[in-house]
DNA sequence: CCACCTCCGTGTATGTCGTACACAGTTCAG
DNA sequence: CTGAACTGTGTACGACATACACGGAGGTGG
């Protein structure tokens, strides 16, 4: 299940930025934001946001259900904690050698296989970056990367955003197929079967014939690395246009 | 929410492709196939997939919640249907003036007109195409409009890819958005309250705090037909060098 | 013509979910 | 040392998908 809305951003914020100071008064907390957090994201990473109940990241960490609401103002709210908290995981740019494509390369590769550790983050809501230290961190090191090359801000925003549109793209259609394929165990031949109904009515396709034909829809999965390359030498094209010093007219505006 | 398993393909195949004969014996029905899945199709495009319940299309369509098990055997199966159903609206090429590349201009943006008039088909699973009537059309258009122009099978089918891939993913994060905004009412006040609070930490981000002044942050939406182009002209790169004949190497394996 | 079989729509029940609320025990400030 | 602040807990509610059993409708075989 997906939520497609974030948690109340006053709190989240808190949550994300706030100081972890325990008060004066009362019983010392038996938990941490950080291993509820990390909790809920060992369930979701094993089963699956479907997986991931308040219940459950109770029962794992052997309290009550109610107990994880001292940590947490609602699911909801877990939920952006749990996306900054793996994007820790987010690559820094810095330190890559070579130009603004090498680390771009980098940039794209890494968060590919971050969404296939946690397919879970590609199931919840595509804002922009949440504004956590660690998603922003990671953004402003994809922005920096593109800075200085001779592209505007707003371009450079905008050429960020094809490449990610791009990424996640991608990577949500390979993450679902492994996962469809998970969950039905080893339907190979289930899948065949429903394909078999289907070939029949394929005459009517002479392209998708042809191509039964030729083998190309054998390729389970899409090839990331070919569509990468596309991606970025279309990107590449306008950047050397403007680091010739070409005026950007209305391209992003 | 979403699902992030469809219906049982069996099933769901046997919905799509099937005649809707209607037995010989007992009263007829009241319903049919169609009427549920645009019922819940209404549903879905005015509140979201969280509104749609199975509740809820029984009610705006004046029956029992039971009865609509009669039309579908389930939830999963009931969504597959919509998607094709949706998927009625996706562009035929063939009628289209120009090239390969004014083909998928089109077929770009009325696939992104699409999610936005029906947002609700971003937030299930990603699969290749689901294997019903209107869905296969679309997508036998598409390939077609890449076939004869040099590319191989396999190239055809990890170019459509590479564009899709950028296409859902630029829709999903405009669609998130215009979303949030809406489930939020005018929290524009709320929105940039939160951002205050992160606005704070910004002196560590320098590229951030230099967009912020820049005034590249203010873009809410991205720019759709900005990175459209920057992917249409990474592909013609590697179509106008097959077209001259030179051969795939090892491009799309 | 009639008995029956099939299929329709319905009502009830189960187990899951997020979370509101009241409570009892713990810790420290006054 | 009293009481405020905070902890974890138990109960309860409404919404959800859906399994199952039922009563009635309506063609079909005798």
């Amino acid at each position: 299940m997906t939520e497609y809305s974030s948690g109340d951003p006053h709190r989240t914020l808190e949550l994300l930025w706030g100081e972890p100071a325990r008060p004066s008064r009362g019983p010392r907390p038996a938990l941490t934001l950080a291993a509820v957090a990390r909790a809920a994201i060992e369930i979701a990473d094993a089963d699956g946001l479907g997986a991931l109940s308040m219940r459950a990241v109770a029962e794992r960490l052997g309290f009550t259900t109610m107990s994880i609401y001292r940590y947490v103002p609602g699911k909801a709210e877990l939920l952006d904690v749990m996306v900054d908290t793996v994007n820790a995981e987010s690559p820094v740019l810095e330190h890559v050698e070579g130009g603004w494509r090498a680390k771009m390369e980098v940039c794209a590769r890494e968060e590919w296989e971050l969404f296939h550790r946690h397919p879970w983050v590609l199931h919840l809501a595509w804002h922009r970056p949440v504004l956590g230290p660690n998603s922003v961190t990671s953004y402003e090191s994809a922005l920096t990367a593109l800075s200085g090359i001779g592209l505007s801000d707003m371009e450079i925003v905008a050429v960020f955003n094809t490449l990610y549109g791009y990424v996640r793209g991608a990577a949500r259609t390979s993450v679902d197929a492994k996962l469809a394929e998970r969950h039905t165990g080893l339907s190979e031949d289930e899948w065949w079967a429903g394909r078999e109904r289907f070939w029949q009515h394929l005459e009517r396709f002479p392209t998708m014939s042809r191509m039964r034909g030729s083998g190309a829809f054998d390729v389970v999965e899409m090839d990331f690395e070919f569509g990468l390359e596309r991606v970025l030498d279309g990107l590449e094209a306008l950047i050397s246009k403007r680091s010739l010093g070409a005026e950007p007219e209305n391209g992003a505006r």
